[in-house]
This record gives structure tokens, sequence and C-alpha cells, in this order.
DNA sequence: CTGAAAGCGCTTACAG
DNA sequence: CTGAAAGCGCTTACAG
């Protein structure tokens, strides 16, 4: 059954069940078969029915390196997060994971650890691989990195933000949006002195600070010593400590917008320990509804955030431009939602 | 400078640099290049020289595709975990990403939600990928997955666990152990009836209820009834129900041992909204010193445990294997800590 | 220690 | 609609 080369005085047979095996059995050549799999131009039904009747029997499986080489592309997407360490993240890719697996593609992960040049590097290295297509995170990167991505010729979206440039594909929704939407209703429940907290201090995170200020500066609320900016990673322990410094030097604050829910979740534990009242000595809110966030005391209010959505979503539209389908809606707009709780 | 094949007629060169290109550089032939690039047999250290600076003047970079063609092994490891939403997996596979990487090799990450047979159709499928290596968690596998492990020769670590079995590799630590350990601190503590709540049921968790019964039977305090298991996922949400219902069913309890932290985490918001005082009436301990157990009201007590030094062990394990170079230890066992903080 | 030849298992480009 | 030939860019197997 399985190809003449194997008996060859010469043979590096690997012992895999190849084109040539199926081509005989179905009586055709090789050729034929690729094509008739692949669906690829058409070819006779009556030949496509013999063709797949003989890889089934045979149990064929293409081989993703021989077709790599021959077509110069792999099944494979790269995809580039920042963080594992949020959860948000972790979504993302299993959602990503799970839309690209029955397409056929395999996820090469990159972790860059929201620094440019760590990008740069990872891409420069899995574009060597070839990649069918490629998931970025947010729309900020260095130059020479837009560059690889550019000449590179591989299909590209962009995940959590949304983007309406012509010829940018992206899935997320508005960040600032969903920053000012939080803040008016902190407006709504009459508080006057909110402070936002933001760590990691990435594009997403100032782009809900961009939302905040516009509200409080529309509702002539607005003081830049409001602003509390951390550049560390972002975390329960910060959340603990930043609430505390912020009530310690400014004790008329009646309202923290944290840009994150880990930092959110670490600021309702310390305010217990601290006999602090939420939200009636001051209201704390998050971003993006964490595991956890719903059981807190008192239980967390929040932005819940699309991230499997967005990960399921980019991946279909990512696998339709590998194959060059029309691609109806470019930058896709999937919203969040305010989720209101105890705490605010 | 590059390939003179680029000007065929029939051309289909990618425009990458190859082999041929840095032969041609360095007046070598192309398998001295191969060879030299590789490190493998003896070649001239002149010819090395001139070959690595040809490589380097004209940016080489070995095509994957190609080179897993020709020696039938790809410089990927399929790395097989339960979950992602146990940040427990999230933190072994960045740190087998991490180690991976300067080794060269990538990451095929797959999950099998704790499913053998979604095991066994993941496995099947990433072989075909011809992995250089494999890393999967644990020992517990359906009889189909076991055999096309041994049939393929790939090489594989195994995770979170230990064995000492001839031929098999593992880097973990002893659940059983850690789950006995727990359970005398709770007895130092004074705690008399000591229940057991485990979620998900997999066989780490199983190791640890097998550790926290033997060390209750040995102080004549066990009692089937303390064996609280629910197969549902581990969650937050769950962990406070079990803690009702434990309490509820046998007000007795004085201490519960959960078999994961986000678990513990949740009986602690739970004990938190019912007024119930920890650890006095009741002491909570978890496992795995998750992030956020140190912020919890009270602290929680745990069993930190080694995922990254996992991760890391294992992964570097796999790449001596992989280049058949001797492995002194097959079995590591990284130890686990017990934590001791406010909930007992 | 070095190399010419062949081959890995596919697909592309050209013909018919 | 189908196919023979060539090629993708490497490494293996054989020679010397």
């Amino acid at each position: 059954m399985s190809s003449t080369k194997k008996s060859s005085p010469r043979s590096r047979a690997t012992g895999r069940v190849t084109l040539a095996d199926v081509a005989q059995l179905a009586q055709v050549s090789p050729i034929t078969v690729s094509r008739a799999l692949r669906g690829e131009r058409a070819v006779d039904a009556l030949l496509v029915a013999r063709v797949q009747a003989a890889a089934k029997e045979l149990g064929y499986v293409p081989d993703p390196a021989a077709r790599a080489l021959a077509s110069r592309h792999s099944a494979q997407v790269v995809v580039l997060v920042p963080l594992l360490s949020n959860a948000l993240f972790v979504d993302v890719l299993e959602a990503v994971q799970r839309s690209l697996r029955p397409a056929g593609y395999q996820m090469l992960m990159g972790v860059t650890h929201y620094d440019a040049n760590e990008e740069e590097h990872l891409l420069r290295e899995l574009l060597q691989h070839r990649p069918a297509g490629l998931l970025v995170t947010g729309f900020e990167r260095n130059e020479a990195t837009r560059q690889m991505m550019a000449t590179s010729g591989v299909p590209c979206v962009h995940l959590m933000e949304v983007s309406n440039t012509e010829g940018v594909y992206s899935v997320g929704f508005s960040q600032t949006d969903a920053g000012a939407e939080m803040t008016r209703h902190l407006l709504a429940r009459g508080k006057r002195r909110i402070a936002f907290a933001g760590a990691q201090l990435d594009p997403r995170t100032r782009q809900r600070l961009a939302g905040w200020r516009t509200e409080l500066q529309q509702a002539q609320l607005y003081d830049p010593q409001l602003e509390w900016l951390n550049p560390a990673p972002s975390s329960m322990a910060l959340g603990g400590e930043m609430l505390t410094q912020i009530l310690q030097t400014q004790p008329e604050v009646d309202a923290i917008f944290f840009c994150n829910d880990d930092l959110a979740q670490g600021a309702l534990l310390a305010a217990l320990r601290l006999g602090l009242a939420v939200p009636e000595r001051v209201a704390i809110a998050g971003f993006n509804d964490l595991t956890g966030s719903d059981q807190m005391l008192p239980a967390l209010t929040t932005v819940h955030t699309p991230r499997s959505e967005i990960g399921t979503a980019a991946a279909n539209m990512l696998v339709a431009l590998i194959n060059r389908e029309p691609v109806a809606c470019p930058g896709v707009d999937l919203g969040y939602r305010l989720v209101v709780r105890a705490s605010t």
C-alpha cells in the first residue's frame, strides 16, 4: 500500500502514508490528489470521490513541513500577547485556539511583556516560520515591527482595539468609551472626587484614562492630581497599596476607578482590612470583570469586556483573510457592558 | 548574493537567503555549511569560522520547514495541559516557553480540558507536526494515547508528578506528601474535624485527598463523611458554595482543606459574608499559593508549589533528551512549601 | 574532514 | 480537467 520509494536502496522514507500512496490507490497522479484534497481548482467529481476514499482508507494526513516548504506558507498562526499573567489575554488565547484548530491552523504564541523590542525580536523569529496569519495586540508598536509586518505580506488582525483605517483589520471595542461610561456611572452615583488608578500604563489603560478625563472635564470636576499612574505591573497587592496611598494623600477622594479588576479586588480587600466602608466612604470600580470580582465583599462594579468573543471573531476574520475571502467589516466593535454591583 | 536558482526560468525561490547562498560566499559546499552551523560532526575550525561569518553577513536563518522535512523532526515541542483557566498551568506554560525559546524550540500548546479523548485527538493531530519533544501533564491517560506516545518515539517529560519508573521522565513533586503535610499542620493547630473539599477531581486532587486521608486515619480522626468531592471545575464561587454546604450539613467541622486556592479564596470571602470567624470557627486551607491568596482576609494558609520551576526544569530535561544528552535524574522532585498564614 | 547525489513530501508553473 | 517535471531548502546516506 505504501510508496514504492520505501524499498529503494537509499530510502529515507518515514513510514508515513504519502500523497503518492493515495495516488497509486486512487489511480490518479499525485497532483490530482493534492488538488482534490485541498479543493483547489476544479477536479472531476468522480475523481474527487475516489481520492477521498483512498485517502480515508490509508489514513492519509498531509505533511505540514512538506506543504509549508512547497507552498511557502505554514498552517501556523502567530499570536502576540503582552502577558499571560493577566487572565484577560489567557481568555483571548483560549478562544483563538478554539477557533483556529477546526480551521486547520496551529497557534504559535509569543509573549511580549509590553516591550516593543521584545515584540520586534519575537516577530522576526516567528516570521521565519512563514506563518499563514498574524494576530497582534493593539496598534502600538515600533517602526521596525510595523515594517516587518507590512513587508512580510502575512495577513494580520489586531486584537482589543478597533480602527477604521483603510486596510487595517481589528476586533475589539472602544476602551475610551468604556472608561467614559464607568466615569458617568460614578458621577450618577453622586461621587465628586473620582480618582483614576492605573498600572502598567499600556495603551488600553491610557485610553480608559482618556475616557475618564474627558468626562470629568465635562463635569468640571477634573483635577490632574486625581490621576494615579504606576508603571508597575497590575496586581492585587498593588491595588491595595494604591488605595491606601490615594486616601492618605487625598482624603476627599470619594471614588476610585481602577484600570483593571485585579487592582480593584486588591483595593476592596485592603478596604476590608482598614475598615473603610465601600461604597459609602469610597466607591471602587474595576475593569474587565475578571474571575472573582462577583465574589468580592462588596461585589465589584466593573466593565465586562468580550475577550473570548474577540478571540473568536479575530481568528475567524484572520482565516477569512488567509483564504482571500471578502471580509465584510474590517473593524469589528464588539462593545462592552457596564456591570453595576455593590462596590459603587 | 543570493542563490543562482533565483534567476532560472522556472524559479520559485522565496527571496530567502539559503544555505546555498552562504556556501557560495564561504566557498564551501552547502552540506559543509549545514554541518558547521549545526555543530554536527567535526568541521575544520577555519571553515567553521568562514561559514559563520558568511551566514552572519547574509543574515541567514535556516528554514524550519525544509529542516523538518529533511530531518524528519521539527523544532517544535508539543505541550499538553488540562486547562488555561487554572493559573497554575499558565505559570507552567510561561516557564516552558521561556526555556524553550533560547534553545531554538517553539511551543505547540494543546488544552485537554481534563478529557482523555480530547487529549488523544490533540496528540494525534499534533504528532503529525513531527515534534521534537513532548510535555504532558501527569501520568493518567488512555491506552491509545499511551501507545501513540510510545510508538512515536518522541522524547517525553511528564509535568507535575514524579515517577521512579524506568525510562519515564518527570518533573514535579509529591502531591500526596503535600496533602499529608497540610493535614498535619491542621492537626497541630488542634483541629479535629478536618474536611477535605475537592473539585475537578483530577489525579493530583485525588493524590492530595489520599495524603489527607492517610493522616486522618493515622490520627484516628478519619470519617468518609468528611470527604466533599465535586466534579465541577474549581472556582471561587464553588468554594463559597462548598463552605456553606459543609458547615450546614456538618456544623462540627472545624477546618476545611480545599484542593485549590481558588476554592479556598471563595470560601474565605463567603465566610466574611456569613460572618464566620476564620480560623476560630473554621480554619481554611488551600493549595498552590495562587495570586491573591496572601491578600485575603484573613490571609490564606496554603502549599506553595514550584510551578515555574517545574516548567523550566522539564523544558531543560526535554531539550537534553532531544539532544541525546545524558539525564542525571529522570524523576526530579522539586518539593513544595507549606505557607502558614492567618486562615489556620 | 569534505562533498556530490539523492531524497524528504508536498505544490507551483507550465503544457496540453 | 489532468499530468510530467521541477522545485521548495534543507539533511541523510554513501564515498572518499
